[in-house]
DNA sequence: CGTTTTTGACCCGCGC
DNA sequence: GCGCGGGTCAAAAACG
């Protein structure tokens, strides 16, 4: 039951192109932490050859569209994901309702925490209350196909040697609870949204019992307001920390068929944007994650990104076609 | 000084 | 009814 496969994420990038453009450029190889100081000498040679100016040209439309049919095909790949993914998400959900007894014994809580959820529901309709009352209506018709998860889990991978019980989704959380459990040597932690009460939502984090490198942090509820780092980006123009966040290729490619909705919900009054998002967002800091780790783990990335740059730095001219 | 974390006590559901 | 175990509370400590 308990056992998942990591999605890989690896992304086997095409890196040779920017490798190739910086030996075309013959660039000397980046120093480990150039000083800015050190730039002007080294560029010196450089700004002589204007004769080189239009294969310089030539060469970066090449790349430029190198970079966008790569772009396409990641886009694809993505959308695939998320495909695969959604296919086996049904899956899971026929699988669970055919077995109803194995699935979530969540719905077991305590009577006043549910009250104390039917409190806050009546108060504001926002986006939350759909979800408890489906876990009400849960326990007492659970024959009905009302499986909405919404508890959703998220495996963080960390260090082994980090310590902490802290999976970072972005989130603030308020620890109010540890429990050292039968089943798992490392202690539970228990969180709550720091916007609690008015987020009912919670976490518990643990290790994995297979490996002690992995967080397992199991999510109950939505976060009824937004994602603490949209919330200073999206009131201006610039969108760079939502591109940062993932939800890019999805909306460029497949429009509002391509949803990860782990904790399925009608969408809800804050949900006035038309643009089409994962709508879990635990799971899309998921997927970030894995492409972070698995982009900073590939030394191919690492060394075409610092020849990017330093391609970047030495043409700060050409920066204003990107 | 306000907020967060720690941690032992307590609550509650479940199985026997 | 009792014990067990998971989840939560809340006072004290730690922190910024």
């Amino acid at each position: 039951m308990e056992s998942f496969s990591w999605i890989n994420t690896s992304l086997d990038l095409n890196t040779k192109p920017l490798k190739l453009f910086n030996d075309e450029l013959h660039l000397p190889p980046v120093p480990p932490s150039p000083k800015k100081k050190d730039l002007p000498s080294n560029v010196s040679g450089l700004g002589t050859k204007n004769l080189s100016v239009k294969e310089e040209t030539g060469a970066l439309v090449e790349e430029l569209n190198r970079v966008s049919e790569e772009n396409k095909k990641l886009t694809e790949m993505l959308t695939v994901m998320c495909e695969n993914y959604n296919v086996l998400r049904t899956q899971l959900v026929d699988y669970m309702n055919k077995n109803p007894e194995k699935e979530i014994s969540s719905s077991k809580k305590r009577k006043s925490e549910s009250s104390n959820n039917n409190n806050n529901n009546n108060n504001g309709n926002i986006g939350n209350s759909e979800s408890s009352s489906t876990d009400e209506e849960s326990r007492k018709k659970p024959k009905e196909e009302t499986i909405k998860p919404k508890i959703s889990r998220v495996h963080y991978r960390t260090d082994a040697s980090d310590t902490g019980l802290v999976a970072k989704d972005g989130y603030q959380w308020r620890k109010y609870g540890q429990k050292v459990t039968r089943d798992n040597p490392s202690p539970r932690a228990y969180f709550k949204c720091s916007f609690a009460p008015s987020c009912p939502v919670k976490k518990k984090v643990q290790r994995s019992v297979e490996d002690q490198s992995v967080l397992v942090a199991t999510y109950e509820g939505e976060h009824n307001h937004p994602h603490p780092s949209q919330m200073d980006s999206t009131s201006g123009s610039s969108r760079g920390v939502n591109m940062a966040a993932g939800s890019v290729p999805c909306s460029a490619s497949h429009g509002s068929t391509v949803t990860f909705d782990l904790a399925k919900s009608k969408s809800s009054s804050n949900d006035r944007v038309v643009k089409p998002r994962f709508e879990a967002p635990e799971m899309k800091k998921f997927l970030v994650e894995q492409m972070a780790t698995s982009l900073t783990k590939d030394p191919n990335f690492t060394t075409a990104l610092a020849a990017a740059i330093s391609g970047r730095m030495f043409q700060p001219n050409s920066t204003e076609k990107w």
